[in-house]
DNA sequence: TGCATGATGTTCGATATCGAACTAGATAAT
DNA sequence: ATTATCTAGTTCGATATCGAACATCATGCA
């Protein structure tokens, strides 16, 4: 049963042995979710979706990639697929002539809300093992190294010679 | 500069908010690897070479696809582009007509040294405020989750009737 | 032995993402 | 005011990944 144990994980890093997990674990949840999400709902509008809900309405696409962690031309691609789906509108932003707006429809909303609850039911059991407790206890560092990640972003050239 | 606080992650389930988490700092830290890896060295590469590394060499494509998380035809072309640049060696299948082996070679080996220095370099100094400890500390429960995960991935139809 | 089922590697078509480049508009500096 | 720089959104070309389907070989069962 065993079929994989030469050397698992003894010589690396823990930084490193964390980023395998945490690289394996979005691999498989994204996987789960998208197999699980309503009609061709994929897991990118899910995202969108979601952070329109719980961060508010009327943001720029721009600004939502940047939260997401996509390139714009990705974001286009996906406020373009969820408006021709009705699920968002968009509009132009009021004061700044280049700059859009979007915003959730009702319709985005209820399939964000089918979404959340197909999702809850796919993965929340899979969990089972595992309590809140455990969960909430881990978020901090995880919240720590994802900031430490995203502030690191734009630092390409740290003084590149003195 | 609190620019994103209407609701941040108040109302979400603690497994939800973790893997919100995951999936950030996985885009985070793909994106800084895929931009130090040395000449046109991918991520997926990477990932195969550390996996023949740690793991031993003289495995077939599907099992390397199974334990990387990734579909067969993904890990077609990642060997094939391996191979053209020398880093990996296939041979057939000693016993099974149909299968195949991939081999490190020593340019292969030698290129995930300098990859994994290269990774370290530019990973490393990120995660500066945080401790091996704490990492150690929460590497546990991420392998809990993942095992889980894995673990459901193939249950499906969980006894449709009784 | 012969046949059904499953696994392996591959090809194909569709899709998403990225980086580079472009246009239009905003912003800062001189 | 004019110019230079920056940002927003988009288009384009390249690439990776996926799901489905296929040919080949293994394996279990009759």
């Amino acid at each position: 049963m065993p079929s994989d144990t030469p050397s698992k994980s003894g010589g690396d890093p823990p930084l490193f042995a964390l980023l395998n997990e945490v690289s394996i674990i979005e691999h498989l949840a994204r996987n789960r979710l998208e197999r699980v999400l309503p009609d061709g709902l994929r897991v990118s509008h899910f995202v969108v979706l979601n952070h329109l809900t719980r961060m508010g309405d009327g943001r720029s696409p721009a600004r939502i990639a940047r939260a997401v962690q996509v390139e714009r031309p990705a974001m286009t691609n996906t406020i373009q697929k969820l408006e021709a789906r009705g699920l968002v509108r968009v509009g132009p932003h009021p004061s700044d002539g280049r700059g859009k707006l979007v915003f959730l429809t009702e319709a985005g909303r209820a399939a964000r809300a089918q979404a959340v609850t197909a999702a809850s039911a796919a993965i929340g059991p899979i969990a089972a093992g595992i309590t809140d407790l455990e969960l909430v206890a881990a978020l901090p560092l995880l919240r720590r190294l994802r900031a430490a990640l995203d502030a690191a972003r734009d630092v390409d050239e740290p003084a590149p010679e003195a």
